[in-house]
DNA sequence: GCTAAACTTGAAATCGATTTCAATCATACT
DNA sequence: AGTATGATTGAAATCGATTTCAAGTTTAGC
């Protein structure tokens, strides 16, 4: 059913309907509530696409998703869909094929031209970030999801990478550890530098210096928590705590004191960083995991907020959010022996 | 840049320009390619709402995001992703208000009717879904990740779940089990009824019933995986092997059998379902988990072109495709003591 | 009763592409 | 040379909405 034709139904012109369904306050009151009305009975609903060529407005916001099984995407997204769900705005996923950075300049750029999307959302980003530039030289709001350090104005929500390791490490001090170690998310990443600052900075105000042995980088999976935390605990002067990127890095991380034969909390502390997953928690894992903990879909709820925000015109040198991480202390770290 | 103002920069209409573009016959080698140059160079993209409207098609494909945490979410989106960055069709994430039936169903016809979607991806469908009638009645494209058993026609993908557990469970048996669980998915799912008569249909070929007290549904997580198997075990006559939902419920078990101060494998058995995430092998547990195996991924890569096909108009009736699982014997399942 | 102001409504232009139909040009054949 | 054929190109209609501008209708004020 088209406008014309609908119009056409209830003897008005399609002008008319289109302001009483729009909601222009020049249509009297009775004639919005017919229009309304017969619009439900009669199933008619406007053409997105018509609507999309005619206001210029694309009715959705762009994801990035790498190629990577991304772990947080879900959660993230989902709390994007929960916002939106009242913005009649899309979640428009896109493909990242990047075997290089200009694949993926050349993926925004296609993504933005063409006018598939009002504002995009970036993950991950690093310090200098060539996808800043490009998008703010593309003249597309955007928001990223995460920090970075260009001169590039941008809009970003983050947390506090620096002062969660920060915490968890001084947490780790205060029990009397000295060697510690941690297992850190993507090299390159700024969350991962900022994290390895928080690292750091724990050290200094401790008057000790971290130890470049006792950091690693690498993706958060259980696997890689395995692979490195057996590397840790092998060497001649092992550390007696590890600060894990991810719960599912924890999980390797269980995994491999206990193949060494020693016990989590007692033989060696564990806490990590927690994004909050509906099926893995921290607070059952055996022992139950200390960790730093910020919720993944408060903070697409959140960023989808700001996106449309961002659309409406707010500037984007005014959105900056860093968000606080709670510190939640339970049974995998105690005094070493 | 708009058509008009790039086909007049090139001295040609622009009909001959977006025939150019579009790939079409009539057009002579030597203009095509100067089209396609110029269009590098200066940038010239088609508004993609413009075409859309014109030609009818959204390039885009409806996925139905539920709001609870769903794991294999990611994994099947990125495999899509794969198939779609060459085909110029968008992933629209449309998120399911859904506190009933019909909150759904509404959702769905919002997005066929405003023609937002050329086609709609399902997931997890029950036996009757009112969905499948639903989306017939609308016309749209659409294809069911799963199965149902509804008279009407769909196009659907599914793995082979009742042979999966049948395997699994009869693995069990060969070992010399006599006493199995199992965990299943959420009730009412048609994998989850599919995986019961599994279970059920090993036992009657060994001339057994299975018991109704041992087998529990919920959905996929490590807390229920652990909740579920520590009731089992603790029960007067505990089984001695536990057939779970997925990896993320293997880990509960694990964790419920270690709580006992029982050995996997050695005092309880454990096989599970694995869909293949990158961030939790099975193979990397401890002891590695015997598995079902099959690929979340390469479900989401396959679905994508089938869905494709719909689009260019394949019947749906004649989708059909029902992928065998792999059995992966590792060290999680042995002989009962 | 008349005019101004405030409400409502509609006709037509517009968004930026695609595609039908017609026209032109070059080539081949008798 | 003249015509039929095939290969290229372009003008204009079209997709289905929104929105500008103009016009018609009430209401209010004096």
């Amino acid at each position: 059913m088209k406008l014309r034709e609908f119009a056409k139904q209830l003897g008005l012109s399609p002008t008319t309907v289109s302001r009483a369904l729009s909601g222009y306050p020049e249509v009297s009151e009775a004639t919005r509530a017919r229009v309304a009305s017969e619009a439900m009975r009669l199933g008619y609903r406007p053409d997105i696409n018509a609507v999309r060529l005619k206001t210029g407005r694309a009715g959705a916001i762009g994801v990035m998703m790498g190629r990577s099984g991304e772990i947080h995407f879900a959660e993230f997204v989902s709390g994007m869909a929960q916002r939106l769900e009242t913005a009649d705005t899309d979640i428009l996923i896109t493909p990242i094929t990047a075997h290089n950075d200009d694949d993926e300049i050349q993926a925004y750029r296609r993504l933005v031209e063409s006018r598939r999307v009002d504002a995009v959302i970036i993950h991950s980003p690093r310090p200098q970030d060539p996808r800043i530039e490009m998008l703010n030289s593309l003249g597309v709001p955007f928001l990223i999801h995460g920090r970075s350090e260009t001169e590039h104005v941008h809009a970003w929500l983050d947390i506090d990478n620096e002062g969660a390791v920060r915490r968890s490490t001084d947490h780790l001090f205060d029990l009397g550890h000295r060697r510690i170690a941690m297992i850190n998310g993507l090299r390159g990443k700024t969350y991962s530098i900022h994290r390895e600052q928080g690292f750091r900075l724990a050290h200094q105000e401790r008057g000790l210096t971290a130890d470049p042995n006792m950091m690693v980088c690498d993706k958060f999976s259980d696997e890689s928590g395995f692979r490195h935390a057996l590397s840790f605990l092998e060497r001649a002067n092992a550390p007696t705590a590890i600060v894990a990127g991810s719960t599912m890095t924890a999980l390797g991380v269980y995994r491999a004191i206990r193949s060494l034969g020693m016990t989590v909390g007692r033989d060696v502390s564990v806490i990590a960083h927690d994004d909050v997953f509906p099926y893995l928690t921290a607070e059952n894992m055996v022992p139950s995991l200390s960790t730093t903990r910020s919720s993944m879909r408060a903070a697409g709820t959140r960023c989808a907020e700001l996106t449309l925000q961002l659309i409406a015109g707010r500037a984007a040198d005014e959105i900056h959010e860093l968000w606080p991480v709670e510190l939640i202390l339970r049974e995998s770290t105690a005094a070493p022996r």
